[in-house]
DNA sequence: GTCTATATGTTGATAGAC
DNA sequence: GTCTATCAACATATAGAC
């Protein structure tokens, strides 16, 4: 897996590239392969070819350089949404959008890799996703593990209420309800980092979460559309 | 905060609370708090009210540890969707379960505090979701911070799509999208663990996700369903 | 601006007495 | 089984030469 340390960055502030845009781009491409914790500043200075005390001298501290290295890659991320959202505006002329179409343009960055973003192999929304799921390999290895058998038995329940639909499909939307339900319990927890100001009615999460995954899945695979569409192909 | 060291653990292999068993509860607490990074065995070991040497003696290293502790913890959380299967399966009869039944059972137990369950604040589930969201308060600030502007341009934008819908609603449509979209998006940047055997159609990814998301949110707010209802409350 | 060298603290894990 | 004492490796951060 060797490459060479410097290529080239679309990111470049002068000609040339100095150390500090080095030291982003290569923060960029370790801390989306390790997460932040498993990521060490010996580590990062050695990929961007300079010293520990020239990224101390640049960014101050570890957390100073993540947060300028995710902002330069998020706003890639960001003006994209932007950019299909304009285009789906253009395309419907008076018309409002729908709220798929909304939402596609919101959720596409995650699903791309355009060639104009990949630097060493790391998109924006690798980035973004490892964030999100910060953990190390070990973590995710172990809680894969304690969730592989009850994960079994409730796919073959689903089968039972979906006789249509494939295992392998199934097994997805499992995931995805996993996803749903995390992110919809992470305030319940009071794992949450905003004031929540709990407008939202809290009795109803659980209901609501329900209905969410289990209509997601209906219209994922039970609804008029089957197989791959044209949404998204003209990016 | 400070709270009595050891009380009582439902946990208890034997009648008295040992050692291993008081690090294995002390370990569940911290990493529920902090993650795995985040947590040193010796803030495990001093919670627990012993040495760092008993905890190696026990467990030989940090990740044998959080196994084995998160085994513990997980066969509650799992055993209560079993209960909750067979509850609603009883009920049923002869019929087959709906996938909202299903999905009942499954995602209930990421929302209850039972009693029981809950040892010194910590409940399974919020081990479960901890490790799922590893990372330390500062990624989690940054990267809050990043995505600020550009979800409340899509909320706004939902708005327009969906008028009768409030935004604070919308706010958590967005969120839950997002997790659905990270959560499909995983092996999409290759960072699944399991083999990708990639028999799912990998171009659909985006539009299946689009999809889910959109019926979801209305599921949740446009169906015939608003508001708390009566499901779980029997709990 | 960038380097070498170092300060200071922490980590997970181990050795050996009891 | 549990402890004290210690290890080597790693972390972030800084001082000062050039």
């Amino acid at each position: 897996m060797t490459l060479s340390p410097v290529e080239e960055s679309e990111f470049g502030v002068s000609g040339c590239l100095d150390t500090k845009q080095r030291l982003l781009d290569a923060a960029v491409k370790i801390f989306s392969e390790k997460g932040f914790h498993a990521t060490s500043m010996r580590a990062i200075t050695q990929e961007a070819q300079t010293s520990l005390s020239a990224a101390n001298y640049h960014f101050g501290t570890k957390e100073e350089l993540l947060r300028l290295a995710l902002q330069q890659r998020v706003k890639l991320f960001n003006d994209r949404r932007l950019t299909l959202l304009q285009k789906s505006k253009k395309e419907a002329g008076e018309a409002t959008l729908s709220i798929e179409q909304v939402f596609e343009a919101y959720l596409q960055p995650f699903f791309e890799r355009r060639t104009e973003w990949v630097f060493q192999g790391v998109s924006p929304a690798g980035l973004a996703i490892r964030l999100y799921l910060d953990m190390p390999e070990f973590v995710a290895r172990v809680r894969k593990e304690a969730f592989t058998v009850i994960n079994h038995r409730f796919v073959t329940e689903l089968e039972e209420a979906l006789p249509g639909f494939s295992s392998c499909v199934l097994e997805e939307a499992l995931q995805l309800g996993t996803g749903v339900a995390i992110h919809a319990a992470i305030d319940v927890f009071e794992m949450n980092l905003n004031a929540s100001d709990e407008k939202k009615r809290a009795g109803s999460r659980l209901e609501n979460t329900v209905r969410f995954v289990a209509a997601g899945v209906c219209a994922v695979n039970g609804g008029p559309f089957i197989g791959p569409s044209d949404l998204g192909e003209n990016s």
